[in-house]
DNA sequence: TTATAGGTATAACGCTGTTATGACGCCGTT
DNA sequence: AACGGCGTCATAACAGCGTTATACCTATAA
């Protein structure tokens, strides 16, 4: 029998939120139980506990590698000569991650309890930060005259923030079906959010096509 | 001791369905137990079992009274001679309902997963019945003109349940903080989104004014 | 009067997060 | 080289959880 016993003692605590992570993933919350994860990395269950002081400890973890890697893919949106266009690609990245991993994704946003975790300051901090990226976009948006001169991206970026993560739960949640999916509610979302900013309509959708398109 | 057997037995059925959702609402999921609940209304585990079955089903018909007290709220809004608004106070009253029962809102549209529940097909197909609320007042925008001839309702009408949603829960999670709170980004979102859809900017604002007033 | 159905209480099962305890090995100090 | 401390570990236990098998009691129907 394998035991933790047996590699270095780092290792014990990676392979946890490894584990945890792809539980999360593929059962969803309700399958996270310290008793399973230590079992499947041969370790007792006082490693929760050493290592994360808690099981939402753990999940905590694999809620901040979740952020970092979706920081790094909203990092790669590359600045080009639309920035309505780039700031649909954000979006368009938003709704992918939401989709690809809805749990970590609802236990950064609020939306879980999973394992009695709730969110502190610190982690609603480097959720808004993830904000600067649609900021600095809505900015430039206006800086080019896509969008109002007295544009103000602060109000803006929550506006979008707010529709980016209604839109991401209720289609996880199964509630945008029948007529239009989700796809359509995002196109159609920021089209308007572009015209109401300013932008002329046939150009808004031209870029919302382009962004979307990848 | 008083016990179960000393009334009839709807009232236990009863007093079970409003202790849970006062401990809900007073203390949040997390405090939800077959246990508790049935200490406190003077009863055996086996109510909970008899009468709904299992804990999610306990939690299913405080979310079904839920929804039909949202419903009774919605339908309260009275049809004006000005649709916008009416639209706009149907968003004040989602809005209310979501801030005043945080964690029954929750359960009922999926970002919960209190006590194992999940939404099952018909729970969604009530929530969905919702939508034709603002969905009428939005074909009545653009009967009176106030928006395009073509609006298309349905697409329209999921843009703003995504965006009630979303807003109601990043609020209920603390995220919409800073120089705007959730009330600046509520008359933002509304007034953009009538704006889009056709309306007129200053009569747009001056509907989401009147609307959110009261 | 007997049969049936429904609600109830008790007690138990296996699961959960968490913790007290004691042992082991590594590492810097004396 | 011997020591002390610290981090990690396995074991075993505790209280609580959702759930269920069972037996009991009562009210209604035949």
């Amino acid at each position: 029998m394998s035991t933790a016993k047996d590699r270095p003692a780092a290792h014990t605590r990676r392979l946890l939120v490894d584990e945890a992570a792809r539980v999360l993933a593929e059962e969803g919350p309700a399958a996270l139980s310290a008793r399973r994860l230590v079992k499947a990395v041969g370790a007792s269950t006082m490693a929760v506990y050493t290592h994360f002081g808690s099981m939402p400890g753990l999940v905590r973890e694999v809620m901040r590698e979740g952020i970092a890697r979706f920081e790094g893919r909203v990092a790669e949106v590359a600045a080009g000569d639309d920035p309505v266009r780039e700031l649909v690609e954000l979006c368009r990245v938003y709704q992918e991650f939401a989709r690809a991993e809805p749990e970590v994704y609802a236990v950064m946003f609020g939306g879980s309890g999973t394992a009695g975790f709730e969110l502190t300051e610190d982690d609603r901090g480097m959720g808004v930060r993830l904000l600067r990226y649609p900021r600095n976009a809505i900015r430039r948006c206006a800086a080019a005259g896509r969008f109002r001169p007295d544009t103000d991206a602060d109000l803006l970026v929550r506006q979008l923030f707010v529709q980016m993560h209604g839109l991401a739960q209720l289609a996880h949640a199964g509630y945008i079906i029948g007529v239009y999916g989700p796809d359509d509610v995002l196109a159609g979302t920021l089209r308007d959010f572009a015209v109401a900013a300013g932008d002329d309509p046939e150009r808004a959708a031209a870029s919302v096509r382009s962004g979307l398109a990848g």
